[in-house]
DNA sequence: ACTGGTAGTGCAACGGTGTTGCACTACCAG
DNA sequence: CTGGTAGTGCAACACCGTTGCACTACCAGT
């Protein structure tokens, strides 16, 4: 991973595989010290160049975290509608609310970058970027979640804006939810160590399934 | 709002007013601009005084936002919980889940800066802010949720794990559907003008409506 | 009534951020 | 061999939140 200053990137693969390197340096510092923490200097040293020299490849800091929100949006999509799709095979019949909401849960739990992503993209990542970006950004999301709809439409009955509002709920939720638990931050040692406020300590991803799972059996009317 | 410059104030009451002129203008400034574009400077010179001074006040930018948020949590807790006993109170035996939903969602409504702060305050406020700020914000903050969930208790059958995820989910899920569909932003224009787009607006109230009444049927197992 | 101390204030500077202009230089094409 | 180009690093910029410093209007004690 580790770049020679001198070595410049011509081809076309060589420069998405300095792409790819800032991509994975900011992933990594991302997960480890949160996204709040992570400036352009910290991922231009991880890949070996200079921060000025970055900005050729993306054009703002935002957009850097904002194309690795789009691949969780599309890892994710992936991996729910796999195990969907697995269930609708074996059971031919379709599935419970408890047992669709623990997929959507586990599968987000599953992706910690994306949970410390989706808090976010809304609130600082969809800024600052341009019009074009954040479009490209909006088209890939809104289908990735579009295919997560359809997979839970397909083994439950759900009309398309209770699937969407599922999708909608599953993300923002995962979202809130890691922000306030997030593990290894002084929020987090406060909840663990005080007494005054050890009950209201967060567990996100048995929270994030009841959650769901209430939402779900609410919509499927039962 | 305007206060002399030499000035100064000296007596208690002096102060709480200029802290409470701070305020007034972060909130001000907060819901025409977004919380992310306001700077100390803005505040300040709303105030009419130097940005240095205000820090005397409160330690940091985020804790200014961390009162406001605090308050919006008391005002918010007060209003929804009026609505639900008098409720209570005029029908004797309970609500719909529907209009549960309508009271929450509509009460959040109505309080603009409070949904705007709402997504910010485990992402940014909470962060950057000494210990015992935070902790006694999450004292306030936990106490008006507990309310609100008694307040449903008292109408629904749920037990207290169902009540605190429906708040959680309320408050949540408002931060978040405001940040994508915040007005005046040039996110919501781009919704608004591109065909390719206009298909996922966000109407923020009766989603959240909507949302909330699947989870709170869900939750009453009807 | 005067005066020393104090507390509230504004200014300027600091450290750090994301971003941009500039000069360099390694390569490729002729 | 040489001129042009394109990728790079450095340094500067503008701006932010924050802090140290000097000033001065007031209050308290003689």
């Amino acid at each position: 991973m580790a770049i020679n200053t001198f070595e410049r990137a011509r081809s076309v693969s060589a420069k998405q595989e300095r792409e790819e390197a800032i991509l994975g340096s900011a992933a990594e510092l991302a997960l480890r010290h949160g996204i709040r923490n992570v400036t352009l200097t910290d991922i231009a040293t991880g890949v070996g160049m200079h921060k000025s020299t970055m900005l050729r490849y993306f054009e703002t800091r935002e957009e850097i975290f904002l194309r690795l929100a789009t691949r969780g949006w599309i890892e994710w999509s992936a991996a729910v509608t796999v195990q969907l799709d697995g269930i609708e095979v074996g059971e031919g019949i379709g599935c419970t609310p408890q047992e669709a909401a623990a997929i959507l849960a586990s599968t987000l739990i599953a992706q910690p970058l994306f949970c410390e992503l989706l808090a976010h993209i809304p609130l600082n990542l969809e800024r600052g970027v341009s019009l074009p970006v954040v479009k490209e950004f909006k088209l890939i999301a809104i289908d990735a979640a579009a295919r997560v709809a359809t997979g839970l439409r397909g083994l439950l009955p759900l009309d398309s804006v209770q699937a969407g509002n599922v999708v909608a709920t599953a993300t923002a939720m995962t979202g809130a939810l890691w922000q306030m638990a997030a593990p290894g931050t002084a929020l987090r040692s406060l909840y663990d160590s005080d007494p005054e406020l050890a009950h209201a300590r967060i567990d996100v991803e048995p929270r994030l399934a009841n959650i769901l799972e209430g939402l779900l059996a609410g919509y499927c009317g039962r």
